[in-house]
This record gives C-alpha cells, structure tokens and sequence, in this order.
DNA sequence: CGCTGTGAAGTTCTTCACAGCA
DNA sequence: TGCTGTGAAGAACTTCACAGCG
C-alpha cells in the first residue's frame, strides 16, 4: 500500500491490525445496544466479533482502560469511545463515481448513511444516466462535476465505481480536487501520490483466494502434467508433500 | 476465521499473506500478455503491483523457481504458474444468493465469468424477483433451491448478497448443503463450522478505516471538534520513508 | 553485468499467562 | 471472586543485502 501506518510519531500508534478491527467491535457493540444489553465481557465481545478474548481486550486496550476488572465494558461508553477513535463522531461526505450496478447498490446500502457517512453525490459519465433517481432523493450527477462537488462540498472520501479503465482518470481527479481517502471497486492497481490512502475491494481476488483453500481442501494435488515447453522439468524442489489435507484440527 | 490455513504440516506451506497478493500479480501478468510484453523483472513486476519488488520476488519463490537470473520471468509462464498454484486451472461454480442490487452488480460484473469462475445460479426468497432477468441469459431462481443447485452442480463457493438479517441463515443452508467457502458481503459476522472458509467484504468497516486516517490526517492541525481539513496531510514531515512507494511511471 | 532467490535481521501482530483491581 | 490490562514469548510477515547463476 501506500502509507506507513503507524510509524507517525505524534499519534498514539494504534496498530492498523487494530483499526482494522475496530468497526468490527463496533458493529456488535451496537447491537448489543439494541437489545438491551448494558454490559459485556471481552469473552462476550470476541465470541461475537469472531476473535479471540486476549486479542480483543489487547485492541482495547490501545485506546485506553475502558473496562472494569471483575465487570466488563459498559456498552454504551465503549460505543462512545471507539466511536471516537474511528473518526466517526463528525459526519463525512463521500462521492460515489460509478453509477452503474454497482454504485446503485452502494447508493441504496443502508449501512451507508447511518453511522458517520453521508453520500455526498452519485456522479457518472454517461449522459444517459445523468439525472436519473437511482436512490431516494438521489439523483446522480455528472462526472464533470467531480471538482466542484468535492470543494463545495468539503469531501474527503471517495468511492471508485466505474469500469477498470475510467478508474485511474476519476482517482487522479478526485486526488487533486483533494480527496485523501479512496475506497477503489475497480480492478486495477491505484497509483497515487504519497498521503492519500487507498483501500480496494475487489471481488475476483477475493473469489480466487477462495478457490486457492477450495483447491487445497479438495486436495486434487494435480501431477502438473501439462507443462508445455520452458524450462521443461524443474522438479518443483519440495512439491510431495501429501500430508496437509483436514484443515480442521479440533 | 476460525482455523489456521497453513499451520499443516506436510503442505507447502504458502503464507496467507502470499496468497492473498497472488490475484494481483496475476492481474498485473495478463495485462502485460495483453500488451505482447513477453519478460518481467520482479522490479517492474512489483511496481505495478504496488509491492515491493524483494517482497514479490519471495511470494514467486514460495511457487518454485519459475524465473531466469540476470533476465526476468516468462509472463505466459508465470500467468500458468500462479493459475495453477491458486487453482484457476479448473472452472468454480459460484452461487449468489441475492439478487438485489449488489446481487445484480455481481452477477453483471464481467471479470467475473472470465477466468475460472461461472455463476451457477443466482437465487432470491422474494417471489417478486424470481423468474426476473439479470443479467444476459441469468434467470434469478428462488431461494428455496439453494441445496438442489448446490448439489446438481457441485458448487463450492457462495456468494452471500442478502440483508444482513438472511445472512447467517442462508450461509447456515449453503454449509449444510456442502459449501465450503463463502464470500460474504453482508454486514454480519457469520458463522461457521471449522474446515468452511469465510471472506468477507464489508463496504461499512473499509469506510470506517478510512475514515479513521482520514482524521489522523487531519488531526494533525487542531486536537478536538477539528472540523475536516482536506489538504493538509501533506505535511506530515517525519513519514519521510515514503520515498520510492509504489508509484509507477505511467 | 543484471537479476533472481534466499538466509538473516528487523518489524508487526498474536497469544499466553498472570498480576492486580473492582 | 471474576475479569481487565499487560509484559513477555512466540509466530507471521517484511525488508535487507548479497551470493550465485545466466
């Protein structure tokens, strides 16, 4: 990636492994909150964020003694607290460019106007598209605007949902209109200067880095017969290794 | 997650980390088959990668030694290796159950049938969408099926795009019916037995995380109540390091 | 010479295990 | 007593730096 994480010497080095957690812990303490619940242990709180108690009180711990020994943490104030930390107690706008399948499904994504995030502007280069209500009150916008709507508008955050090819022209737009934070759908490899953070989510990596454990468990070790020409033989140094097929291990 | 991946013994033993980076190599390999681009060095290799090029020369050396000193690696040959290593070589059916508007993003998303994966079924619980066409020749089928599509065509991968509130249920058929990895896209932390493998995608944590750099970014200025500053990052003087990032000449 | 492949050093993250407080 | 917070041990990952081969 493109930033040193916590390598800042000013701010307190909350580790990005932690961060990353963090909306995770989050989300569940809100639904704690919903039902009631006033108080939770991190044994409670792992189970239901899927990690382990120890790594979980250790997260915590990186923003401060929220909790009471021989108690636990107090919903609402750990809501508060983390809440804090992630940047979520402002409100932030954030562009969509991409109205097609995907922005759509993005503009009408709940979770995105709840908690912290407001859409700022659906915007598209195809004219077409342009003007039409793809969202409750929300009419997408032409790309051409990409400037003015990220200086008027104060935006920080934008959201890369165009086809692989529009996408390095709408990051370097969005960059030097000054957005800092790009979260890329498109699959391609984002260059952008130093200081802006990029995150992607793509769906084919992630679908191969399933077929890569689905293989292993399937075990079907393929004697890698058609080898075409190249470098014919190689003998792949180490390759026999049958053992490793249950993953399980209770 | 709840298993190790590659704490077996006998296997080879591939880092996760590793893995997780093989997608974008290969991505990055076709493009240069594409442009008739016939060798690579690991430094032109990673640059476009956004790697570092002794970091990508250690993954390639996890798969064997597949490239020629003092010249580079073969694209075609290394494009059959990494396929190979993650399992491309054979074609995964993928189930999507949901077909609102990620579910309908999904299923229009080209890279998608490309390489490796085919969409067996997309399936719905609303009556209303059932029978619907989504995409070209994709007929939603009703939810209800999820078990008799699994098992007629032998998929291994689910692809979960229902409301959060389905999720678990949904995931709970799609195990019991003999899924074994899930890619998930609700906001929910799912469930499953050990030897079944979850990834998730989650729109919400990846803005969250951004959100929190976003602020560090702008911390930087005023503690507290600081309202957005977009811009002023650039100062961060002690990250120096950031020399010779990933940024690629274009 | 140029570039790969890799031992070794360095860094970050996870897990253990328990001291210490409510 | 029960649970948090944390030093210390351990595992995973990254980066360095260079031997060695084409």
């Amino acid at each position: 990636m493109s930033r040193r994480p916590n390598a800042a010497p000013g701010s307190q080095g909350i580790p990005e492994a932690t961060i990353a957690r963090l909306p995770v812990y989050l989300r569940v303490l809100y639904t704690c909150a919903e039902q009631g619940i006033a108080t939770v242990s991190s044994e409670e709180l792992a189970a239901a964020a899927g990690v382990n108690s120890a790594k979980l009180r250790k997260d915590l711990s990186h923003l401060g003694s929220y909790g009471t020994r021989g108690v636990g943490y107090d919903v609402d104030y750990l809501v508060y607290q983390v809440s804090r930390e992630l940047g979520l107690t402002q409100d932030w706008p954030v562009v969509i460019v991409g109205a097609g399948n995907l922005g759509r499904a993005l503009a009408n994504y709940g979770g995105f106007a709840s908690r912290g995030f407001r859409i700022a502007a659906v915007l598209d280069a195809d004219r077409t598209v342009v003007g039409t209500e793809i969202a409750a009150g929300q009419v997408v916008g032409s790309s051409d605007a990409i400037e003015e709507v990220v200086a008027e508008r104060g935006v920080s955050i934008g959201v890369i949902a165009t086809p692989a090819a529009a996408a390095q022209g709408v990051c370097d737009r969005l960059v030097a209109a000054g957005v800092t934070s790009i979260l890329n759908f498109a699959p391609v490899v984002l260059n952008v200067p130093a200081g802006v953070d990029v995150r992607k989510v793509d769906l084919s990596i992630e679908l191969q880095i399933l077929a890569f454990h689905a293989q292993r468990r399937s075990d079907v070790r393929v004697p890698a017969s058609g080898k075409r020409q190249y470098r014919g033989g190689v003998a792949l140094p180490a390759l026999a290794g049958s053992a490793g097929e249950s993953v399980t291990a209770p």
